[in-house]
DNA sequence: CCGTTATATCGTTATATTACGATATAAATT
DNA sequence: AATTTATATCGTAATATAACGATATAACGG
């Protein structure tokens, strides 16, 4: 039970769905997820560990990068049920399709260092 | 995206997913969730609101009752998906166990009348 | 109509969640 | 070794959630 109202509060957050979203589309690191949101960075720190704790996305870690990427959901089925379902859920949602186009802005490299 | 978090925010709780296991057994009375779960009659009239506005169970009136039992998930596509993932998942924890078990007991003439 | 009964709502308190800035940690680079 | 950089953790304030008892509402039986 602790494990199931796990997944579904990492995915009772508005933030927490858009970051699962976007990596639906590729590999991000924190400072990625932290400027596509506009939420401070230890705030983007935070929401990334209650969806890895969830096991809804996982982590490796590159020199000073993190890169965070969806779970496979063998952590549990109702995870991988989540994972699945949120593929074609919310695909129409006018914020989500504004974040997913602006992705490619949305370069490391450019928005990171400074 | 408001109509997802709201459907996720209801499964939040294990209170509410206790009922939600409960009615897919058969439809339950306000008081009889109350007695079952051994929480407050007004708690219990709270947790089915919130899992009714998240398009999860629908509720009809019989006189003084009401009767609550589970949403079909036309409401939405989270919806339908979580109601059917629930249909398996979680039948093994101890707790849902002994609640399904002791349900014969509870019968809304013996438990509520008093 | 009056009392009873099942449910819903209100007011309040305790706890949890979310956000931020500040600071700590760890892995490069110089 | 010292500095920079990306990330994580801490402390704290604002807001949301969940619980209860008390009260209000609505439907039935007399």
């Amino acid at each position: 039970m602790k494990r199931f109202i796990k997944v579904m509060k990492a995915l009772s957050d508005p933030s927490r769905v858009k970051i699962m979203k976007m990596l639906q589309h590729r590999v991000m690191c924190v400072c990625e997820i932290h400027a596509s949101l506009g939420i401070a960075q230890s705030t983007a720190s935070k929401h990334l560990k209650i969806l890895e704790e969830a096991g809804l996305i996982i982590f490796y870690k590159d020199g000073l990068w993190v890169n965070y990427k969806l779970a496979d959901g063998s952590e549990s089925p109702y995870a991988a049920s989540l994972i699945g379902g949120l593929k074609h859920w919310l695909e129409n949602d006018p914020e989500i399709k504004e974040l997913i186009e602006r992705l490619p802005e949305i370069q490391r490299e450019i928005i990171c260092s400074r």
